[in-house]
DNA sequence: TCGATCTATTGAGACGATTCAAAAGAATCT
DNA sequence: AGATTCTTTTGAATCGTCTCAATAGATCGA
């Protein structure tokens, strides 16, 4: 109920209000008996200090807003912590932000941030177009984009998509499959996309000797997952394709809850590969093989890069950081098959 | 780098501020006529209304604070979203913090939280007995607890976790097993001592025909469930408990990685169930069975609590919800075996 | 003892929005 | 027209903290 102020601390220490706050921002300027008197009052009052106020007064936040599209993929929690791991050395706040593939959602919650005056906003967006975010960090929010490269307007910070999606076809196809189905979700979530092109650039390189189909879901979810797993399972076997790249792990583990349930096995019947290698993907039923990006450094990337931005604001210049992912082979597409 | 003020706003419109701010808050209160000029000028200039003044006035935050002991746990990120949605109808914003288990990491959010005022704080405490949470209370911030029991002065949801305990145990017992582990974290985390109870309690009923190991890892993760794990898997195979229960879901992960390294089959072997019931105990590499608690729910009936007190504060009296938990038997733990 | 220096403390503005009593303007009635 | 009521708009005060120029007090040298 009681929330005290500085002004009542100033009263019981017997000193006037701007001593109590340079007893809070340098205390080394105030004498060790006044500071002494202070500090007592204010812990016989149970004085904290109001935040909100020094916000507005110093005009500066001490918190970052990180707005990611699936906070139940724990790709983004590590994301997130390795962005939080950064963010504490600074003394500073990670409010995390979940805009569940929704643009609506994304919208409100950047406006939220916004008018929150954060210091900065990481940001994995919906849509790879957003006029939304450049207008925002025009109007002075910096903002770094997180797995989803920037076009220069902006710092990002990325992890090589294209690339992950041919590494991880190339080795479907080395593995003796010839019929490959790319699960993913909406094209117009960047990831899915370059991950596409990735596989098709793969198909491509064998000459045509190698078919490529492709199968999307609304979300990246388990559930996506186990509705094409379902699809893919009611087909007649020799229209079956014989291995599946999917756009990431938590949608493979739907896809291999399908499989399970219609007693298709695993890599035998098909085999799968996904995408992140959240550490579920090696608990998961039968272990999965992934495309390993490299989670944490992503988010302590990105936070760094906002920090720099915030520290110098006039002499930064906008960096897109572009990390290559690589290949986990286990038992989901360990099997060689003859073609 | 341009934030515009409430002043320019009303300047641009040739109005004075407090007609912007009727504009902002009571719309209906305006003639359409200026109303139409003032949302010009907001439109012109890009202004984006500053929350932090705002709330510095107003004295009431629209954020509350999650705490929770683990985001890494899929358990919390489902609390945390029915906490979410329900914040989200009432144009709130969740903060989430993970303390990770480490006491001054919780106290270090609290610390900030208090410090921006937030509405009030939503929390998964480290420990038990936290003198630190009611000062924090006394002092005007509501807390309600979240997945613990409160002792009547403050408010808190939680689910029996000694029947949890119980049932889980019963259910081992009742498939035939007679020597089984309790494979858990640090008592000081209230939910694994009274997990632990409600297993001896099961233990108890049996008349002593049934043994209990205990085991703690120093946390509830993957690696502390795989370390249990390794131990179990390098006892003598007649020493070796024939079934374990894990305090969460996550350790029964990490428990049954280490049956399949070490080549010991589940449930034939050693049978396993979990805690929680995830989304990936299902799609697990053996289906884990699990104790099911209403993740969602959780976190929906702990922001109505809360603000249901910050709505009323004076007539607010202190709740304690406690759900019950139910049994999800799947194939870690499906085989009966003769004692 | 009187300045000159240095150290500690003070207190009056900000910061940006909200509130509310009061003033101004419009509309209605006699 | 003048009085009355109703509708809009105004602007000063306020929220809690920080900043910084000004002041007070202490220390020192000559």
């Amino acid at each position: 109920m009681a929330t005290r102020n500085i002004k009542e601390v100033a009263q019981l220490a017997r000193v006037s209000v701007g001593t109590v706050s340079n007893v809070l921002n340098r205390p080394e300027i105030v004498s060790p008996a006044t500071r002494e008197r202070v500090f007592d009052a204010i812990k016989k009052l149970g004085f904290v200090r109001n935040e909100v106020a020094r916000h507005l007064r110093v005009g500066r936040s001490r918190t970052v807003g990180l707005v990611v599209l699936d906070v139940a993929n724990p790709f983004f929690v590590d994301v997130a912590q390795g962005a939080e791991s950064v963010a504490e050395d600074h003394d500073t706040m990670v409010v995390l932000c979940n805009s569940a593939g929704d643009p609506g959602r994304e919208r409100r919650h950047l406006d939220q941030l916004e008018q929150q005056r954060v210091m900065g906003i990481l940001i994995t967006p919906v849509e790879a177009e957003n006029p939304w975010l450049e207008e925002l960090a025009a109007r002075g929010t910096p903002v770094v984009l997180v797995d989803s490269p920037a076009t220069g307007l902006q710092c990002s910070v990325a992890v090589d998509d294209r690339l992950g999606g041919q590494i991880a076809v190339a080795h479907l196809v080395e593995r003796g499959h010839r019929r490959v189905l790319f699960a993913g979700g909406p094209m117009s979530v960047k990831q899915v996309a370059d991950r596409h092109a990735g596989a098709e650039a793969a198909i491509a390189a064998t000459g045509g000797a190698v078919e490529l189909l492709t199968c999307t879901a609304p979300a990246l979810t388990v559930a996506g997952g186990r509705a094409i797993g379902e699809r893919v399972a009611a087909l007649p076997p020799d229209e079956r394709p014989t291995a599946v790249f999917c756009a990431n792990d938590i949608m493979a583990l739907g896809f291999l809850q399908a499989m399970a349930a219609h007693g298709l096995r695993v890599p035998e019947d098909l085999a799968i590969i996904g995408y992140d290698d959240i550490d579920f993907a090696a608990a998961a039923a039968v272990p999965l093989s992934s495309v390993r990006q490299p989670r944490e450094l992503l988010g302590r990337t990105a936070i760094d890069l906002l920090l720099e931005e915030v520290a110098e604001p006039e002499q930064h210049r906008h960096r897109q950081v572009i990390f290559q992912p690589d290949l986990v082979v286990r038992e989901s597409s360990a099997l060689r098959r003859d073609p």
